[in-house]
DNA sequence: GCCAACGTTGGC
DNA sequence: GCCAACGTTGGC
């Protein structure tokens, strides 16, 4: 299996890339994501050592840096938690729904990138995240997108 | 804070 | 199986 190159959203208020990399073994699991086209993406396709472009959203969307996937898809325990947020019923432990990956910190871009410089881009133009009315929290990206947004950031 | 776009739910 | 209503996401 060939590595693979993925865009994954957070909002920073509620986990950070610094959270990431704060973490005791700057690893975490990426749980709560509630739909179906990202859990397929998760549960499916990601691979140990895939390249992970760490996005926030909201008030300053940008990609902050990278991670790598350290672990494959596995259930999301959460979804069975009454107390969570993103409890659902309908998932159990017999029959989970809804997986996660772990991922690994790996670098903080010495310049973030605003969401509107990845539109002035041109090799950029194609990406899922730029589309109209995107709302993927994880995403594939080609390498040719990865590699060009690394560049740009820099690596700190 | 607004609102467009989208996914999900549920009545029929 | 259709589709209106609703809740959520996320950029602006």
């Amino acid at each position: 299996m060939p590595t693979r190159y993925w865009l994954m959203k957070s909002e920073p208020g509620e986990y950070s890339l610094d959270d990431l990399k704060n973490e005791p073994d700057q690893t975490e699991h990426w749980d709560g994501v509630r739909n179906y086209q990202a859990r397929n993406f998760m549960r499916d396709d990601m691979q140990v050592g895939d390249g992970v472009l760490f996005y926030h959203s909201g008030k300053k969307p940008e990609v902050v840096g990278t991670a790598r996937v350290v672990r494959t898809g596995y259930p999301d325990h959460t979804a069975q938690d009454p107390k969570n947020n993103h409890f659902d019923p309908k998932s159990t432990p017999e029959n989970p729904i809804w997986f996660m990956v772990d991922i690994k910190f790996e670098s903080e871009f010495k310049a973030p990138i605003p969401l509107k410089t990845l539109r002035d881009v041109a090799a950029l133009k194609d990406m899922i995240l730029l589309r109209r009315g995107n709302r993927l929290s994880v995403m594939p990206v080609t390498k040719k997108e990865f590699d060009t947004i690394v560049k740009l950031g820099g690596k700190k």
